[in-house]
DNA sequence: TCAGAAACAGTCAGGTCGGACGGTAGAAGT
DNA sequence: ACTTCTACCGTCCGACCTGACTGTTTCTGA
């Protein structure tokens, strides 16, 4: 009789699965508060608890790891935008609720260690190789997401495809430089981006 | 008589000033080429063609040597934009003109470098509080010569500053975006920013 | 139940990088 | 001219990182 299925006995791919996150999540972590140069194979492992052979067992070199690292995020970006769109209901600012929710990607530490990979890619072919299609899929993903963002009163008006292309732009260039000297009052950025999509949407 | 003043005899200085350029440049090219990580002592004294003992005795550590990177990238990046602003004289065209000159400080291998050890300034507190007061500089320079580009009849309207600044971020993000994938038609971008400009700018 | 495979553990060798060190040549003071 | 200081040279050693390797435990299929 199985009363416990858990703990006593678990399948080889629920082993497999369950350390495998572990490593993605503390590669993740690493990169965010390491760097893509600190975020060492022996870093990773002490993060994750597990020995050296686990790890190797799994990802069998440092580039492969980070290739996980890389679809790992990618997912967890998605997952992260996907859950921000459904949690709230916009009913009357709409389009101030749109301009946060897409700011609110490149918030967190999915972005900042995205950002790590990005740059880490130019000179580590097989990384990138991996790394542009998966950029593709997460951007892919937020503008095939924006009419429900946006609305259609908004999505369907003739500007909006460059306006959202801007802003996008505008909030990666701002999270890029407040990567280092930490949020200087959102408030106001957030205006202006709205202040532009009015601006820029007939 | 001295003919010849160069090659045969050299002041100290000289001699420290040149090959001090020297490494820094390497560095620099380094930095674009190879990355931060990819940035050893090693590969930046071959590149510049000196001993070991000649980089260590200008630079006794790797952060030296970034942080003197930093401070010769602000020199060089403000020239750049100096040399840009004087070369042309905008007669017609005064706004896209000025967008254009914005947006060639975050094309060339110098903001590539930069970005660079901006990454990695977050990881090095040294590096981060030798780049901080650095980047304020090359902040307030664009921003001060804000009037002589785009001309006072543009900079003295009201929304102009706000304007700037997204712009600038979305001039940052697009570069940062094209760090991988190069070039994807600027011009759109840059008919885009000037759109936002003139929107912006009652 | 038992053999084989997969998951995990820990150690080792090879290689690279950074910085210390002792030494040499050339400039600067006296 | 002689000393001193600065610029420069090349080697060496310790620290670290990666991946290979062997040994051990846990699951799975027959």
């Amino acid at each position: 009789m199985s009363v416990q299925p858990a703990r006593t006995t678990r399948t080889q791919g629920e082993r497999s699965a369950a350390m495998q996150r572990r490593l993605l999540d503390a590669t993740v972590a690493a990169l965010c508060e390491k760097g893509y140069g600190g975020t060492t194979t022996m870093e990773v492992q002490q993060r994750a608890g597990v020995s050296r052979g686990a790890l190797l067992h799994h990802f069998a070199s440092r580039t492969d790891l980070m290739v996980a690292a890389v679809e790992h995020l990618t997912r967890e970006r998605i997952a992260e935008v996907l859950s921000l769109v459904k949690s709230q209901a916009p009913r009357k600012g709409r389009l101030e609720w749109a301009v946060n929710v897409l700011w609110g990607t490149f918030q967190g530490p999915l972005f900042t260690a995205s950002l790590e990979l990005w740059l880490a890619a130019r000179n580590d072919h097989e990384l990138l190789t991996a790394l542009l299609p998966q950029e593709r899929i997460v951007g892919q993903t937020i503008r095939g997401m924006a009419a429900d963002l946006f609305g259609e009163e908004v999505s369907g008006k003739p500007g909006f495809s460059e306006a959202l292309e801007m802003v996008l732009d505008a909030q990666r260039g701002a999270a890029a430089r407040s990567v280092l000297r930490s949020t200087d009052t959102d408030d106001r950025m957030i205006a202006s981006w709205v202040h532009l999509m009015r601006a820029l949407t007939t």
